[in-house]
DNA sequence: GTCTATAGATTGATAGAC
DNA sequence: GTCTATCAATCTATAGAC
């Protein structure tokens, strides 16, 4: 019977998608705990057993969660180029990291979250995935400050000052939004703001002459 | 009976300042619904019942634990002076609230928490005192650009990025700390840390010539 | 002011009919 | 694969003896 079992594979990944989605929102809007299989179940209109038919625990929902983010958070990582060209490479990382605030501001709620209380479950991907990564980048940024093409700064500060700020955007939406007239920004406010953390930094690394 | 309503009122005050340590700890580390009544009274070493006694509720702790966590933000909006030297002002503020991430990291967590999601709890303060002193700094930082002590770059996008930069240094030191082999940063990483970020920001707000 | 016992509500998870 | 009913654990909060 392939027929069946293809529409049921299509069932399946079509609701496993949508569980995701819900849990992703109610995790970023209400953290871990704060979080019930309830209003997840309510929020993606899938009966709340249904949920432990396809995601064994409220843990194992929540990892694969953690897993999703983790993959935008690698497509960013890739546009920071260990070529030698620091201006093109941090302009494109940057770039990429206020698109990801601004359009998937629920991934970086949870990773904040989960940062924040000690990483408890997803440990792992910091002493393996962004612990190589940022390894890798220090080792380039070491390598333009020896051929003079930024100014001698210690590259750690630096990345954490490009998470901290772009991040910022995402996991502190609702205060900046509070500062805006209770508005959301607007396209042109993103834009000026992208361009302004860019030029902050930059203006920081260029070589003086 | 003076004596003894005396002695009640210290017991009183070594009690609840004991409590919102506790809370504070814990409310850090798992956030309000992660956090049991339980556990704050192990971690306080008082019984349970206790901490009903000195706070009627758990949602009333939580609230005194952020109105502490509001006084030390006080503290360090103070030091950003509206006088006519932003160097110096911007100076002073950040390195404020470095030391602040530095040793108060708890309650930087708790606030943090609170604004990720959606600050339920604690909307009032950012639409009061908050909102208040950063319109007063934006006025600010306007005049110092019509003077041209500071380059034309809107202020609030600055303001972020200092708050952003500064409090990471709190809420992420997991992630800080594995990335540095599982170890605090160092009272000269912290001193090279605080440099940096006012280095880079104040380069790229200085007039250029 | 201290502390045990417990009420009342909610939660994660599962059993079992359909 | 869907969904109702329910169990067992946990939580906030309080009553009441000391």
């Amino acid at each position: 019977m392939p027929e069946i079992r293809l529409k049921k594979t299509e069932i399946r990944a079509e609701n496993e998608s949508r569980i995701l989605k819900s849990a992703e929102r109610i995790f970023a809007r209400h953290g871990f705990r704060g979080s019930s299989m309830r209003m997840i179940a309510d929020d993606a209109s899938i009966p709340k057993a249904n949920i432990h038919y396809y995601f064994s625990s409220k843990e194992k929902l929540y990892r694969r969660v953690v897993e999703r983010i983790f993959t935008v958070w690698l497509e960013a990582a890739a546009s920071f180029e260990t070529s030698n060209d620091p201006h093109a490479a941090l302009h494109s990382y940057i770039s990429e990291k206020m698109e990801i605030s601004r359009l998937y501001p629920d991934g970086s709620k949870v990773w904040a979250n989960e940062v924040i209380h000690g990483a408890p479950i997803i440990h792992d991907f910091l002493t393996s995935a962004l612990e190589d990564w940022t390894n890798s980048r220090i080792v380039a940024m070491r390598r333009w400050i020896e051929e003079g093409k930024i100014r001698d700064v210690e590259p750690r500060w630096i990345l954490y000052m490009i998470w901290a700020t772009t991040q910022h955007y995402a996991d502190f939406a609702h205060q900046i939004e509070t500062l805006n007239d209770d508005k959301a920004l607007s396209i042109n406010q993103w834009q000026q703001a992208r361009d302004t953390v860019f030029d902050i930094i930059w203006a920081g690394l260029e070589p003086k002459d």
